[in-house]
DNA sequence: CTTATTGCAAACGTTTTGCACGTTT
DNA sequence: AAACGTGCAAAACGTTTGCAATAAG
C-alpha cells in the first residue's frame, strides 16, 4: 500500500496536469479515504471529516464532487448498491470482486484470476469493447450466520 | 419458454398462497413482462400498459409494488443502473449474467458455467451462505464501435 | 487578476409511503 | 363483511446543479 505522502503527491499532480485545484477539501477527502480502511458513501465521509475536522467546512456537494474526481482519475473507486447509492473505496489495489452480506453490510473483498480471464473471453465473443466489469456475491457472512 | 397460461397461474397460485389478491393490475404487469421480451424500467412498463389497455387505471406506484412483488417470488429479476434505477425482465429463464453497452444500453446475457462454479467455490472459502451473485460487464457494443 | 472551487439551497429522477377509496375473497 | 390493493399526491432518498461568494494559481 502506498503511504501517505506518495499518494497525496500523485493528487497533487494530477490536480496539477488537469489545471485543476489543490484545496484543503479535496484533501481531506482523499485523507478520509486513506486513513480509514473501508468502504464508504459520500455522506459517511461527509460526516467523518466533520467528526475530525470540526472547523473545517465542508459541504455534501463538495464530497460528491471531488469522488467523482478521484473515481475518474482511477485514486478511488466505488461499488454501487443500486438506489442505496455507492461506497467508495481507495482504489490503489488491483482489480478485484466484492462479497456482500446482505445482514451486516460487511464487504469483502477477492481477486479470482479464471474469473477475470473468462470475463475477458466473454467480451470477445461478443465483440464487446470491455470497459469494465464488476461481480458481486450477496449473501450471508460467518459472523452473521453464527449469531442467528 | 413457459406459455403465458402456465405463468399465469403459477402466479395465480403464488398469490393464493400468499394471501394475496388477483387483480388486474397485477395480471397487466405479468403480461407486460411477458409479451414484450426484453428489460423495462417501471416507468416502461407503466407506459406500455398505459399505451395498450387505456381504459384501464393504474398508477406507477403499483407497477413498482407488482414488480418488487414479482422479484421477490423469483417470477421476475432486475438488474440495477445505479441511480438511473432498475431494468426488470421475466425471470424463467436461467440465471444468466449481463454485458451492457455504456453508449446504447443494450444488454446481452449470457451465461458462464466456469464462472457460476468459481462463485460457489469463492462463497464457500469465506464461509459465505450465498444468496445470490451478479456480474455486469460493461463496454462498447459491435454495433456502437462500427458507428464511430 | 483570472479561473477554479466552494457551500448552500433548490432541483432532480427514482422509489416509497400514508391514506381514503375500491375490489377481491 | 373483512382484508387486501389501489391511485393519488406527498415525502423520501441519493445525487446534481445554479449561483454568488471565496480561494488558489
Amino acid at each position: 500500500m502506498t503511504h501517505y505522502p506518495a499518494l497525496l503527491e500523485q493528487f497533487k499532480s494530477l490536480l496539477k496536469n488537469n489545471t485543476l485545484k489543490f484545496t484543503k477539501q479535496r484533501e481531506l477527502v482523499l485523507k478520509c479515504l486513506y486513513s480509514h480502511q473501508g468502504h464508504f458513501t459520500p455522506e459517511d465521509i461527509h460526516r467523518l471529516i466533520k467528526e475530525e475536522y470540526p472547523d473545517i467546512n465542508i459541504g455534501i456537494a463538495t464530497v460528491y464532487r471531488t469522488l467523482t474526481l478521484l473515481e475518474n482519475e482511477g485514486i478511488a473507486s466505488s461499488i454501487s448498491f443500486g438506489t442505496q447509492g455507492k461506497k467508495y473505496e481507495l482504489g490503489l489495489k488491483a482489480h478485484h470482486d466484492h462479497l456482500i452480506c446482505s445482514q451486516c453490510g460487511a464487504i469483502i473483498e477477492f481477486y479470482d484470476e479464471t474469473i477475470e480471464k473468462k470475463q475477458e473471453e466473454i467480451a470477445k465473443r461478443f465483440n464487446f469493447q470491455m470497459q469494465d466489469h464488476t461481480m458481486k456475491i450477496i449473501g450471508i457472512c460467518q459472523k452473521c450466520q453464527e449469531k442467528q
